[in-house]
RNA sequence: CGGGGCGUGGCGCAGCCUGGUAGCGCGCCUGUUUUGGGUACAGGAGGCCGCCGGUUCGAGUCCGGCCGCCCCGACCA
């Protein structure tokens, strides 16, 4: 992407209504608008941030497998009626009516659409376990939308749905999406605790949210420090293996976490590697048995030929959430810094000096190899401002090209983690990017 | 939903108390200058002063209503 004619609008001054660090460096990089209250327009830049993000959680629900579909947003009153949740939702649903006064609203989750699909069509035991996902716009009409993107009203969601014929299988899905997504979290660079939570207005009797460690973050967490040392990869736990799916529960649920609420000073005392901190939840599981399967009538044949309502979980990961999560947990006073798993461009281009036949030369080279895959800041900003960008947009790799090297056929090549800078060819420093 | 605050060029703000032809910094455009961490100078473009109504010879400014947005708290992926 060439930054001269991209809307990549930075700005040097931070908005007025952006408080948190999160939401000021999207709006400072350019990587959303707000256009309502909690209501955000993705630009280019924050668009390849939140596919990126999509494209890994993907990965892992299809290697637990799960299947991917696709719900609508608008969903019809009256499958929740069925539920009973048309009315105990509250003010939080979005409601709204077509032309011939019927009765819509926009999803705020899938349950009850989740349960009719399979009540029309799933009749044996046969053809159960089963997972279903989708990535989905939900709208939550949430009394005070606030930081940005971590708490819209509007916000992007991958919620899964598992559906057994009995408790045990549906402990084997919970666990298989626990692990799905802690794999998740770590690819996408974030220390992730998974604590055990209430199980609110989804009810059930099994329920974790998962929590990343940030300054910001809106509660206060506890943990034991063994949980950072676990590598969740499939090397280390096969996700389709249920003594490996043991094993892992056992470490996810023995070692202490708690949120504030739920702390207990006395365990607290035996922890010998004490970790604590804000955390901002990333997503949230509930293992909630035949509720909306006995409430709506979902129900398979069994082995004996007699009807049983399959035990179901439903598994959420707020994926624009993470966007901001994600920031809050890697940034600096220059900006934000990417993990290499997201970030919107492995690298950033830096021409110093355009219009220098050198200069240009080396860098439309540079932007060739990388396949458009790369930003190229061929603005013809001073050096000054470029650094200042990119150190904002937070590219992992930053290639700089300035008329000395150029010269001599060198670039500068940054890693914007650590500021680290080392002079070397074109061709290093496309083996350093690709790594 | 309770409490507080703010709406003035793209962004950050002043002007309002005490009514009289809308201003500053940044950004943007043109030229000169500068050239490895947001250069300097000159010229220029850009504003329904959130909306509606009232008071007044005259309203960004005073009064009333409405709308939008933000912050603190209780609630949530």
């Amino acid at each position: 992407m060439r930054l001269s004619h991209s809307l990549l609008p930075t700005l040097k001054e931070t908005p007025a209504e952006a408080q948190i660090a999160s939401h000021r460096l999207m709006l400072r990089a350019g990587l959303v608008r707000q256009t309502a209250a909690g209501i955000y327009a993705w630009l280019p830049a924050g668009l390849r941030v939140l596919r990126r993000i999509e494209a890994i959680v993907r990965e892992e629900q299809d290697a637990a497998g799960a299947q991917e579909v696709l719900m609508p947003t608008i969903q019809s009153a009256d499958l929740w009626r069925q539920s009973g949740r048309y009315d105990a939702y509250g003010p939080e649903m979005l409601r709204l009516k077509d032309r011939h006064e019927r009765d819509l609203l926009y999803g705020p989750t899938n349950e009850e659409m989740i349960t009719d699909l399979m009540r029309q069509s799933v009749k044996s035991y046969r053809e159960l376990p089963q997972i279903l996902y989708h990535i989905q716009w939900k709208f939550r009409d949430e009394v005070r939308p606030r930081f940005g993107v971590m708490r819209g009203r509007e916000f992007l969601m991958k919620d899964a749905y598992s559906f057994d014929l009995d408790r045990a299988g549906a402990v084997v899905s919970y666990r298989k999406m626990m692990l799905a997504y802690m794999r998740t979290f770590q690819r996408l660079g974030v220390q992730a605790i998974p604590m055990v939570a209430d199980t609110g207005p989804i009810g059930g009797d099994l329920s974790h949210e998962f929590i990343i460690l940030a300054p910001t973050g809106e509660s206060q967490v506890y943990y034991d420090a063994a949980f950072e040392t676990i590598d969740y990869s499939s090397d280390n736990f096969s996700i389709m293996s249920e003594p490996d799916l043991e094993r892992f529960w056992t470490q996810m649920t023995t070692h202490y976490a708690a949120t504030d609420d739920k702390h207990d000073a006395e365990a607290w005392q035996h922890v010998a590697e004490k970790r604590e901190g804000r955390g901002i939840e990333v997503g949230h599981i509930f293992y909630f048995g035949t509720k909306y399967s006995k409430a709506m009538g979902l129900a398979v044949a069994g082995r004996d030929g007699v009807s049983v309502a399959p035990e179901m979980g439903s598994y959420g990961v707020g994926v624009s959430r993470l966007v901001g999560a994600l920031i809050e947990a890697h940034h600096d006073e220059a900006g934000i810094i990417w993990p290499d798993s997201v970030a919107p461009f492995p690298a950033v281009i830096l021409n110093l000096k355009v219009g220098d036949a050198a200069c240009d030369a080396m860098c439309e080279d540079l932007y060739a190899r990388f396949n458009g895959d790369a930003l190229y800041d061929d603005r013809g900003e001073r050096a000054g401002a470029k650094f200042a960008d990119a150190d904002l947009m937070g590219h992992p790799w930053q290639i700089v090209v300035g008329p000395r090297g150029a010269a001599a056929g060198k670039v500068e090549l940054k890693r914007r983690a650590t500021g680290e800078k080392v002079e070397c060819s074109v061709d290093d420093a496309m083996a350093k990017v690709r790594g």
